[in-house]
DNA sequence: ATTATTCTTAAACGCACGTTTAAAACGGAA
DNA sequence: TTCCGTTTTAAACGTGCGTTTAAGAATAAT
């Protein structure tokens, strides 16, 4: 632990970054090694192999954000309507940057490969690892809209997550369509600011 | 041309379920050369290269749908909500399976998988080859919603496509969590059924 | 200063990949 | 039957992959 920035934080960034822009089978340990500035075999070394650095990639903003967001969730005192659950997401998603600069759109990028990729194992770690933290999502939306059944409570959640985590995995070419078509630069913030109302509609209906 | 089913259409039904349920960088050549029962060589001299491939296999179903969707739009003589303009998409959508049973999901899960996968290469391909079918359907959207702005009407066609697409590409996965959790068997209609309303609200907002 | 532990490194391993080759088999036309 | 273009086949090619190894360097502990 001499170095200031270590070796396998610097694997994670290098990782992260590749993995977001071309996916993860298409990412090579020698891009990354390479990319990170050291040596090949330092990531089995460091991480034991490939799928584990991809789980461990993810984790590093998942073990910062479902916690972010249940606290966050936990200080409203009364929940009313979809779209103040929704908004407790946001503020965590942002904070964010803080482990990396971009680190919002890499992680929901990194999430949406996840969810296509590899037949439900990343779901699978996410349900297991942060069950507690989903339960208290999953109760405050059902408390701002009680008359929906639970069914329907889980399809919406998965639409919105759907909508949410797909814009984000295709926010660079969409910006650039934008760019292209409309002469505009689109930031995250923006492209959130109107996924949110969108989101809630289909959740209120 | 002696077969009735035809080496390539081996390869292109071998194909598509595999890239459906594992992806296209982790199918090999191999594994679809023995599913389909054919020798690893003929993709190659059938397609040329296996990227040649899964463009193929996705266009099977692309060159079908996309003028059906047009075609059904412009049979609806006025269009005033965008409910209307999104059932236009549904009987297209299920015509497909007369393609192949099961298609019309496998179709929409490659659709997943290929949005996400390769940075924006399908998306390319998809605008630039049905772009007269598309200036069809977005001009219908507009119609139905004339006092939204382009860009608000960009967006909301890519939050819409993003959960459909999202969606059945984890349908998978989705229906196991529905039998284990709610003890309930889901079709893919069921789920589209539940997924229109979903997106029109959120469009008409 | 010596030992023990952690980390880094270069090289190699075996394997699976997409692709190419050249010969064989096939099918219709002459 | 002979011929010719098309399709199929078995084998091999070279490449890049994730991983392992064993030795070396650096750091921490005694």
């Amino acid at each position: 632990m001499s170095r200031q920035i270590t070796t396998k934080t610097k694997i994670l960034n290098a990782a992260e970054q590749l993995f977001a822009s071309s996916g993860f089978a298409e990412t090579s340990m020698r891009q990354i090694t390479n990319k990170a500035d050291v040596n090949l075999a330092s990531v089995n070394y460091h991480f034991g192999s490939k799928k584990d650095l991809t789980v461990e990639v993810i984790d590093r903003y998942l073990s910062q954000l479902m916690p972010d967001i249940a606290t966050e969730i936990e200080r409203v005192e009364s929940i009313s309507n979809p779209e103040q659950v929704l908004s407790c997401f946001v503020v965590p998603l942002m904070n964010l940057e803080q482990i990396n600069r971009g680190g919002t759109t890499r992680f929901l990028r990194l999430l949406g490969r996840g969810y296509v990729d590899a037949q439900g194992h990343l779901r699978k770690f996410i349900t297991e690892t942060y069950s507690k933290e989903i339960a208290v999502i999953m109760a405050a939306l059902h408390k701002s809209m009680p008359h929906l059944s639970e069914q329907d409570l889980f399809w919406r959640v998965h639409f919105s997550l759907g909508t949410s985590v797909f814009t984000l995995a295709a926010s660079d070419a969409l910006t650039e369509i934008v760019r292209a078509d409309f002469d505009t630069e689109v930031t995250t913030e923006e492209i959130l600011t109107r996924l949110l109302p969108f989101i809630s509609s289909g959740f209120a209906r």
